[in-house]
DNA sequence: ACTCTACATTCCAGTCTTGACATGTCACCA
DNA sequence: TGGTGACATGTCAAGACTGGAATGTAGAGT
């Protein structure tokens, strides 16, 4: 369950109301850890039952602006040095390649022909995105950066990948 | 809802009971797609009632011999030609990038050089995957082939990364 | 005869995730 | 004043997934 600690990192930067935390899953986290609108708004209730939030302001229209609480501060620290990374990756695209003997050989250069095309729209969105943010020096930016690096050489790597694997066919 | 299509590209390789898939699932498949016995059993439940599979040959422990039908085969060149890999794939490795400044920076190093031994050590069981397997001529030989390299790069990509990402730190 | 391991399946409670539906407010502009 | 779009939250049903418990059989070795 790593939404309610992206919930938390998020915060951890700046308090927000769940309209604002949805709007950053749509745009930052999105490549990373996709959310929903239902989801955020289930796991702040959630978060704030059990202290690791807080409601620190009402706004208009019923907003409520939640701050991270020291507990829920710790329970990040927690998370990010004392548990290990392991959420076992699914990869749609490669479960894929397992079973293209089934398609004819033509087609199956095809779906490696689509990843190809793939991962450059991903190595490109991803190099506007870098071009148009206007970083500082803050965490997020520089750690944002670095989680887009990862990103690009992510891309090209596949390309490069699937370019090798269209040559392996037949 | 992949495993649906992962299960009945197992089984147009050749039948198989539950057992002999959770095992395929163990082993082959388990970088790729996870799914435990109780998942496993349920769906091929599933499949046998929409009649994508059938029970081709009952053995001794109420032992039961799945084989794909026409159907099922149809619909799992229909899943691999018509529809896009979009499964927005959830890096729980990367969502703790982002959220590294909350930690000193020798803690983030931390985390990335365990990175880079998780990278390293992925890297190596799939090159003695790659030794160990006798790799015959058949379909899932050449495509379990060109996974695992995609596994190799990608562990090679996320290992420079890492190193490159704890020299941007402070 | 006995025991152990591998084989083999079924069921369940609880949680996570998806994709809607429902409801209402504020600010701006024509 | 009326309409629109962005702001803002809450709820629900259905399906997917996790982790475990329960149950039993066949075969191989001692």
């Amino acid at each position: 369950m790593s939404l309610r600690h992206a919930l938390l990192g998020l915060l951890s930067d700046r308090p927000a109301s769940g309209y604002d935390l949805l709007k950053l899953f749509e745009t930052s986290l999105a490549n990373v850890w996709p959310a929903t609108q239902s989801q955020i708004y289930t796991e702040l209730t959630k978060l704030d039952g059990t202290g690791l939030i807080t409601v620190a302001a009402e706004g208009p229209r019923g907003r409520k602006e939640y701050a991270i609480t020291d507990e829920g501060l710790a329970e990040l620290r927690h998370w990010l040095t004392e548990t290990r990374p392991q959420r076992n990756t699914r990869s749609d695209v490669l479960l894929r390649v397992f079973f293209l003997g089934v398609l004819t050989p033509e087609q199956a250069r095809g779906y490696l022909a689509e990843l190809i095309e793939m991962s450059d729209q991903g190595y490109e969105n991803l190099r506007r995105l870098m071009e148009s943010v206007d970083w500082d020096d803050d965490d997020l930016s520089v750690y944002g950066r670095i989680a887009l690096e990862y990103g690009l050489r992510f891309n090209a790597m596949r390309r490069e990948w699937a370019e090798w694997a269209a040559g392996q066919i037949k």
